[in-house]
DNA sequence: TATTACATGTCGACC
DNA sequence: GGTCGACGTGTAATA
């Protein structure tokens, strides 16, 4: 990895036009060859950059001004002018061993497969990634009455998985052989309208706690 | 900004938990006091950080180790075990004079509202950012028969898209003035599942092409 | 390769 | 603070 800190301006052209006008900023430069530049505040996010693969050309123009030319295959153009550089290091760091991570939603989905009687008393798993023309609905269920029942999974309930459920829930309804089916809309966190959606489709809603599902001994999920 | 390069051990948890074992790695701490850990690959998003606001708090354990527990008001928590320092670095960068951007989708609404009459002989536009309740409707036309046409336009288009426009359409076609209102879904790029629905729906789909909007001589764009 | 849906999405605008 | 829509979204999995 490479920290150049330099006072610099940026053009970037490709998907929209952009300009960075004169100030000190911090060039990252990793070593698969993506870059990022970076002001000193506002989120991870940086002001522009270049994913790899791309290409880098440098260049001297007549006031002995560094430029850098930053290409790729897609058409997109990175031109980085270094007018001062204040600092510039170098540090291998060899290949990260990655990140893990827990309670993403396929987790979240995992965890509510194997629990489906908590939900209600019979409730009974058919499938998980039940396939339908416009997407896979990620829980299929019998209930106690053998009812079919659809549950959308979401990290954070919000009006578009509402949609989502509604959408699939038409689509199963067409099937004779499923028909009717109820949907369960299930999230960590659900936001206001997103309940009110749901209640007035007839959708229930169902708050997941995390650490209440991993822990076996979970009472009763509450739907309501 | 404070650039700290470090064998280092990092967990989040928060909105979900996360893990990052023993590896050399860029800590970026910017002056707002947002912090984020980069690996030396992996485009621009780093593997863990946390944004401002926060508050850092930096210990010292009996092994002479430091560590950061960096903490927020909303339960997140990044903590940050630094085993070997190899560089801390600091620079004063000042605030940045921010980015310029040109040519995003209010181009795009801008360009097709000129264009109107190229959709269909006789279409004219009624205005753009047509006020509903539930939100603006990008444009609102009427064609050669006098009747309401509202389109939704995107640069990518997808499912979501053609939901946005079926609520605007339900919503219209509710006020006898307009009914009945007919959707165009407009965008650079349509996603097949976007196009399913749309036909579903009664909706015809657009797929503007830029380069043709922005040239004068177009012909006439063709709806399917 | 392209298509899809997730993301600690982030970010801004508006209410 | 919550909702909504756009993003140079990026990213991984899947077909």
């Amino acid at each position: 990895m490479r920290l150049v800190i330099a006072n610099c301006t940026v053009d970037y052209s490709g998907r929209l036009d952009a300009h960075l006008s004169e100030a000190v900023r911090l060039i990252m430069v990793k070593a698969d060859g993506c870059i990022s530049i970076h002001a000193d505040g506002g989120a991870y996010k940086p002001l522009n950059w270049m994913n790899a693969p791309n290409s880098i050309h440098e260049s001297t123009d007549d006031d002995d001004e560094l430029t850098w030319l930053v290409t790729n295959d897609k058409n997109e153009k990175l031109t980085i002018k270094l007018h001062e550089i204040i600092s510039d290091f170098s540090q291998d760091m060899g290949i990260d061993p990655g990140l893990q991570k827990d309670g993403v939603e396929a987790h979240l989905q995992e965890l509510l497969a194997a629990n489906v009687d908590k939900i209600s008393d019979g409730m009974v798993l058919v499938r998980r990634e039940y396939p339908t023309d416009i997407g896979p609905v990620d829980l299929l269920c019998r209930d106690d009455k053998g009812e079919a029942v659809a549950i959308e999974i979401k990290r954070r309930g919000e009006i578009d998985g509402v949609e989502q459920l509604s959408r699939y829930l038409d689509y199963l309804n067409r099937d004779g052989n499923l028909r009717p089916v109820s949907g369960i809309f299930a999230a960590q966190e659900i936001k206001p309208q997103a309940r009110v959606l749901a209640e007035d489709r007839g959708i229930k809603c169902l708050l997941l706690d995390y650490d209440e599902l991993r822990g076996i001994e979970s009472d009763e999920l509450k739907l309501f």
